[in-house]
DNA sequence: ATCTAAATAT
DNA sequence: CATATTTAGA
């Protein structure tokens, strides 16, 4: 079954704690591959940067309640040995003695479930609260740094852009313009009203919108190797950029 | 400080 | 090549 209930965030607002009940994240009980998760420090203290891809500890709190029918989904890594019951060794650290600092965090992959959560925590902070911490800190996933989610917000940012740019029919049209991995993924979770109102928010100001890797033109033409390209305008502000496209076959 | 866009890396 | 991470600018 799909969440195109009308309901699904209602459901979801019940769930959520309240937003004076996440500030702390931590979780106990991730057993060692999850130790990963790190760099989550006191909101309020202000160390130096400790996102540098090493020295991490295994801090190890509980999170109180948070997760009352659905399950935190852990932030699935690639190249971690999940499910093995074996104490596998974190990679080559000794966790006794010297956190192995030079200790890369693994690759982030963005599971339907996980991104399912990325926009049911779009979905209720405002468009103006929608911000890779806020998000993260709604999110209250384990392991999951402020990075991954702007990272993942602007992959979503793009898609938006690009289904607003080309007046996309998912609603009863055949106009696919696009159909990647991501699009789907993206296209699993129902997009979030402040998104689809404040059009001009997701739009650059100036210019071109930009279109990403491709776009469809009015004659129902595939245009790729969309570039942006650097052109004076003689006086005023020197130097604006205007979008230039190139055909496919040139 | 941190958000965002662009540049690298995997 | 697609996707995630890291860096740089605001």
């Amino acid at each position: 079954m799909r969440e195109d209930n009308p309901n699904w965030f209602l459901r979801w607002e019940e769930e959520l704690p309240s937003p004076e009940e996440l500030i702390p994240i931590s979780q106990t009980l991730i057993t060692p591959h999850l130790a990963l998760a790190f760099q989550i420090g006191s909101p309020n203290h202000h160390l130096g940067s400790k996102r540098t891809t090493a020295t991490y500890h295994h801090h190890q709190k509980l999170q109180p309640s948070t997760t009352p029918t659905t399950p935190t989904p852990q932030p699935m890594m690639m190249n971690s040995d999940f499910g093995g019951g074996d104490s596998t060794d974190l990679g080559s650290g000794s966790i006794g003695g010297e956190p192995a600092r030079t200790l890369k965090r693994p690759r982030l992959v963005w599971t339907p479930q996980l991104h399912k959560r990325f926009v049911d925590a779009v979905g209720h902070l405002g468009i103006k609260n929608a911000v890779p911490k806020t998000i993260m800190q709604l999110m209250s996933v384990e392991g999951l740094t402020r990075e991954n989610v702007a990272s993942h917000l602007q992959k979503y940012r793009l898609y938006l852009r690009r289904m607003q740019g080309n007046g996309n029919g998912i609603s009863g049209g055949h106009v696919i313009v696009s159909d990647s991995a991501t699009d789907r993924l993206f296209a699993s979770s129902p997009v979030p009203a402040h998104f689809l109102n404040h059009h001009e928010y997701l739009m650059p100001p100036l210019e071109h919108p930009y279109i990403g890797k491709h776009m469809i033109t009015q004659q129902n033409q595939v245009v790729r190797n969309l570039r942006y390209e650097d052109s004076e305008h003689g006086n005023g502000d020197g130097g604006r950029k205007i979008l230039k496209l190139f055909p496919a076959g040139n």
